[in-house]
DNA sequence: AAGTGGTCTAGACCACTAT
DNA sequence: TAGTGGTCTAGACCACTTT
């Protein structure tokens, strides 16, 4: 059987970009213009090698990127194949807000109020200590470019053994703020992410309608100890805050 | 200067589960355990070899795992080290609900309407076709156990050539719905998450309240030139769904 | 039996960083 | 100069699937 060999792009050992990367560009680049479609089986790893002229290991690499983009499935004895796009392999990411909080010149964050507080029933739950504890309470408002953006509620366990109370207020900018002040001691994190409707409190705060739709971010630090440290929140109306992505084949334009 | 070989746990190469990935959980574990916290120097390369008695590659496979989730950085010449965790590492899966969707048992689709219309302004811009070209209307509800759960409406390109019709229309899971009908026709997919409040038509067909928040996730699929084949939206009362994620360190509890 | 992907070796050479 | 991570080789052996 005659192998076409079409779109045979060949490696160039002097750029920067190394060989397993440049594989993978150019396979994933005949997937996105068609030229192999969804169910399409990929040439086999030996043929690869002969065909590009280099070692298993390359190849391997370079299928091994594309199966973790979820661009190709591989199947043990049967060959590496085309994935058909899968709806449910959208991701959304947290970090698309990161550019916009940690630009200097357009967010600045106000520290609304903080203060000593006792725990109800509803922190004490959040961060399993006893009702009537005290814990410390904060409250930041984030402005995009003089405009109300983000509003921070959150709870901390209030530890006199651990002067955490100190660093945590004295930030200003969020950029720093959940990465941990005490740096080592933050282990993990659980994240919510729901809608709710403004209070008349939090659409005034945000100069924004009252009922309005909203996204309501909720966190939960733990220490390495799977301890909570702290719990709190991030609320945003509808109207400032989209989350997007894309899922399958993409590639540059010619 | 004396090396403390602390938690030195061994490489089994009888076991399933191949080196690299043992390695890596090792590491993990670590990690977790909180025996090297964020800014820590992992052990080089060349000493986990010879610790664990394993290859190069085998090592840097390890090591790249890690990477890729987040937990270590490398750094040439100067090491690897632990990570501290990122708020904005957190990613938001679509893919809680297919569980859920798929489950035959307790989900049922209801084809609500389905007909030709002529595109209106709005539509025409996001298929891009022309105002008053043919385009088919689709509107499906989603129970969950009996309850409302999502309502969906979409926007298909209607072209005789392609009898793509039909099967779409036909679906009444939405399990194949988003994996593309004519399969190999669907390269690639923009979706939005946002938040709105239901209007009078969304909460009666939802059998929710009024003005309650929802989740609205948009689609528009793309073909392999790139022009668009449906353009739809998801609207699920914010009551009936949360996203949830977490970042850090995690491992298997003793 | 032949072909496929999956793991792993024992090195090599390079680029970068510390000292 | 010595140590670090980064790339790559040219095979080996294995498990699985197809013929």
């Amino acid at each position: 059987m005659a192998v076409v060999m079409k779109d045979l792009e060949k490696i160039n050992r002097e750029l920067y970009e190394p060989s397993y990367a440049q594989l993978a560009r150019i396979l994933r680049t005949q997937i996105a213009r068609g030229h192999m479609r969804p169910g399409d089986r990929l040439p086999s790893e030996s043929q690869l090698c002969r065909q590009y002229d280099i070692s298993p290991m390359t190849v391997r690499r370079a299928i091994n990127i594309l199966s973790d983009e979820g661009v190709v499935v591989t199947s043990q004895g049967k060959g590496t194949f085309v994935k058909s796009i899968q709806f449910w392999d959208a991701t959304f990411r947290l970090d698309r807000l990161q550019p916009l909080i940690e630009d200097e010149e357009k967010a600045k964050v106000k520290l609304l109020e903080t203060r000593i507080r006792k725990a109800d029933s509803h922190v004490a739950l959040k961060l399993g200590v006893k009702i009537g504890q005290r814990v410390i309470y904060i409250c930041r408002l984030l402005l995009l470019q003089e405009k109300p953006f983000l509003y921070h509620r959150e709870y901390l366990i209030y530890d006199p053994k651990r002067p955490i109370v100190e660093s945590e207020i004295e930030t200003t900018s969020l950029k720093g703020l959940f990465e941990g002040t005490g740096r080592s001691l933050l282990k993990s994190s659980a994240l919510n992410i729901e809608v709710t409707v403004l209070t008349k409190e939090e659409a005034a705060i945000l100069e924004s309608n009252g009922a309005a739709p909203a996204f309501r971010i909720e966190h939960i630090f733990y220490d390495f100890n799977n301890h909570p440290i702290s719990w709190g929140w991030l609320v945003c109306p509808g109207n400032l805050l989209r989350f997007t992505t894309s899922v399958g084949f993409h590639h540059e334009e010619l």
